[in-house]
DNA sequence: GCTCGTCTATTTTTT
DNA sequence: ATAGACGAGC
């Protein structure tokens, strides 16, 4: 086989390997894609049927990727093996069997929203206080129950406490609302499987059968359900093949389970195991300090990466004095890369933790006029105006998705408010229907008042016509026909806001969306597409082809590769993230995480901190992440953005040069960057020298003002004082950077 | 029943 | 900084 010669030599057994259970760990960058690619195609090529093939990844576009590679190798049978994300391959299996688990075909598959209205419904119905108790904690527990194939009347079972009953409760409502409403969360379309095959033995029989061979990508973020379904399915042929690297893992807080890699030699004895450890992608520096830094986790399977890769130049750490700083840093390292290196926009990443890092990143990017792309943040098919047409939709396809029916009842406005709503809910539990149905009985509903009833008439008259209409109409011209009876294009034009026009366009997109999906798919239906906009994410529809600029968190990077890179936010909290406390575990995940970050990088890696950053809404001074040190001295040089702090430049603008500010627009922020690249004070040595700083002494901060020292802790230039001002009560100031005054 | 204003908590990370 | 929830007033 030709394609043989491309791969090393323990790339060349691994794809080899085919029968029997396979364990390849692959450390970044050492060609992981390219072994599973070519092992589907050496499978294809030893007369092995495409859709004997089952092959799950994490993202679509890891998928679609996969795919056109393996056409490459093998041509159109590429087409028929079984390849998609775990939920959409096993949402394609629940629709084929839904009636055996009391699902209709047309189940509607909920996001986290969604499933967060279910649990605020059935919290107030348990009469629990939606301010004491937080439907966020409680979708997290139950999620975590759920992954953990905890079943509800287990969870209650084993409840200690006050809370954990109460969300047994609500676990237990939560799941017979989701029943009734005929939908599944994402959790769901992993547990519903299991079972499914519990409950019909010859439907799992049947895949057994199917699935000749399996493999999984990034096995490292699997979570126990995804590990039971698929054992269940490789029982009878063993013939599973995992991939992964434990050193990636990230998707602990969403139940994934790190000891699935860890233990699966455990598991499959007769397992053969293979390491990928020489790396394609980064230069010596880049995976000696990665190297390095990984070193600080307890657990993690030994191994060594190496490359034959040049060394490549250090990492560069910068010092910035606050976010916007930030920004302008990155932008004039990626115009200096540009020239150096001679790439372009489209070879360059940032990689931030949190999504809402990004907006200081975008405002100086645009201020340069650099074009760039965002991933993630807020996701298409989550927008609002997305959600209100997709929910009628979702309702003309199931018409007992309750939540959809609450979306869309009154909008547009028709004068049904909480009260009525509350008639037509009480209506429908008492007779166990959706409120769909109920709705039908207008009529025997007590307490509405007529003009709710009407309302209410005319309401599922609309959406019987609408079902009606679907079976004549195509899916794009009902859609289309929808979205302009309810005048939801000409009320967003009347708007007339920026954000109205937006909302307006977003519509558009969606309206030839579905034309799209409807002349493409010779299967098209309308559950189809609503299904495979529930699934799709962020990182599937981004494209490198671009030339700009790529931004997005550390998570969605995960697969990508750059040639140059940069990571923002190195700061104590932020990276590694905490509120609080940070357990071992937790903190390990956080080195992961910023190991994946590093990895991504082939030429050349930027970390940056801030000296001052905005958090809540305030002013905090971070203290740089500890990952930094981790890396070794000796792979990282440092640089300091000598610029002022936006706070302490604005204060000092005011005295300075208010005559200047107040011709100009008063609060237009061009106008204060002027501050940042013109005034360049030495900021070393306007600092606290001379001056004694110790338990009791009194201070002048530029913002804060006047102050008393209650305790000073570490030395050097990590100094830090907690001050307790007289008018902005105790903050923690690194006294480098708080340039503080003695006072009286 | 609706709208406006105020208060509040909220910020990880995503299929 | 911002969005969402809640309460007061129309």
């Amino acid at each position: 086989m030709s394609y043989l010669q491309e791969l090393n030599p323990v790339q060349r057994k691994a794809v080899e390997a085919v029968n029997g259970p396979v364990m390849i760990v692959a450390g970044a960058g050492s060609g992981k894609t390219r072994v599973l690619t070519y092992r589907v195609a050496h499978l294809i090529s030893s007369r092995v049927p495409p859709y004997d093939i089952l092959a799950l990844t994490f993202t679509n576009k890891a998928a679609n990727e996969m795919r056109e590679r393996i056409a490459h190798l093998v041509g159109g049978q590429a087409r028929d093996i079984w390849m998609g994300t775990f939920h959409s391959t096993f949402a394609r299996i629940l629709r084929r069997e839904a009636e055996t688990i009391g699902y209709t075909r047309t189940f509607t598959i909920y996001d986290s929203e969604d499933s967060l209205n279910v649990i605020r419904q059935c919290m107030a119905d348990l009469g629990l206080s939606l301010q004491q108790y937080k439907p966020h904690a409680f979708r997290a527990l139950i999620s975590k129950a759920k992954n953990n194939l905890v079943h509800p009347d287990e969870y209650q079972r084993t409840a200690s406490d006050y809370i954990s009953e109460k969300v047994g409760q609500v676990f237990e409502q939560y799941v017979r609302r989701m029943r009734l409403n005929n939908s599944m969360d994402f959790d769901d379309l992993l547990i519903k499987p299991i079972e499914l095959f519990e409950k019909k033995k010859s439907v799992l029989e049947k895949y057994k059968y199917r699935f000749k061979f399996v493999l999984i990508d990034e096995f490292q973020d699997t979570n126990r359900a995804q590990y039971v379904v698929t054992k269940m399915l490789t029982e009878r042929y063993k013939n599973i093949c995992v991939v992964g690297d434990d050193a990636q893992s990230i998707y602990a807080f969403r139940g994934a389970d790190i000891r699935n890699i860890l233990d699966f030699a455990k598991d499959y004895p007769e397992c053969a195991t293979f390491r990928l450890e020489q790396n394609y992608r980064s230069t010596k520096s880049i995976l000696h300090a990665a190297g390095r830094l990984i070193e600080h986790n307890n657990h993690q399977i030994p191994k060594a990466l190496w490359t034959e890769n040049a060394q490549g130049d250090p990492i560069t750490v910068v010092s910035c004095a606050d976010d916007r700083d930030e920004g302008l840093q990155v932008v004039r390292n990626v115009k200096e890369e540009i020239q150096r290196r001679k790439l372009a926009l489209r070879d360059f990443a940032v990689l931030y933790r949190t999504n809402a890092q990004s907006r200081a990143i975008e405002d100086e990017f645009r201020r340069e006029g650099i074009p760039y792309v965002i991933v993630g943040g807020v996701r298409f098919y989550e927008r609002k105006e997305i959600k209100d047409v997709l929910a009628y939709l979702r309702l003309l396809t199931n018409e007992r998705d309750d939540e959809s029916f609450r979306r869309v009842i009154n909008y547009p406005s028709r004068g049904l408010g909480g009260v009525s709503l509350d008639h037509l809910q009480e209506y429908a539990a008492s007779h166990t229907i959706s409120l769909a149905e109920a709705a039908g009985d207008y009529g025997k509903i007590a307490g509405l008042t007529d003009r709710a009833r009407v309302a209410i008439s005319g309401f599922i008259q609309f959406i019987e016509k609408y079902r009606l209409l679907a079976e004549k109409m195509s899916m794009s011209e009902l859609a289309r026909s929808l979205v302009d009876e309810l005048g939801i294009l000409r009320s967003y034009k009347e708007e007339g806001t920026p954000e109205a026009m937006a909302r307006w366009e977003n519509v558009q997109e969606l309206l030839s969306a579905i034309s799209e999906f409807s002349d493409t798919r010779e299967d098209a239906s309308m559950a189809q597409f609503l299904e495979e906009v529930s699934l799709i994410s962020d990182v599937d529809s981004w494209e490198g082809t671009k030339n700009a600029v790529t931004l997005m968190t550390l998570h969605s990077s995960k697969g990508l590769e750059f040639p140059v890179v940069f990571i923002t936010g190195l700061e104590e909290n932020l990276l590694p993230f905490s509120s609080g406390t940070l357990e071992q575990s937790e903190l390990e995940e956080e080195r992961r995480l910023f190991y994946v970050g590093i990895t991504r990088a082939q030429q050349k890696l930027y970390l940056l901190h801030t000296r001052t950053r905005y958090r809540f809404g305030d002013l905090s001074f971070p203290v740089v992440s500890q990952f930094v040190s981790e890396l070794g001295d000796e792979a990282c040089e440092m640089r300091s953005s000598q610029s002022l702090t936006r706070a302490s430049a604005f204060s000092k603008g005011l005295q300075g040069a208010a005559v200047h500010r107040a011709r100009k627009s008063p609060k237009h922020r061009a106008d204060e960057s002027a501050y940042h690249r013109d005034e360049m004070p030495d900021y070393e040595s306007e600092s606290q020298l001379e001056m004694e700083i110790k338990r009791g002494t009194i201070v002048i901060h530029e913002t804060f003002g006047r102050g008393k020292v209650l305790d000073v802790s570490g030395r050097g230039e990590s100094q830090k004082a907690s001050v307790q001002f007289d008018e902005f009560g105790v903050k923690n100031l690194v006294l480098k950077f708080a340039r503080l005054r003695p006072g009286s």
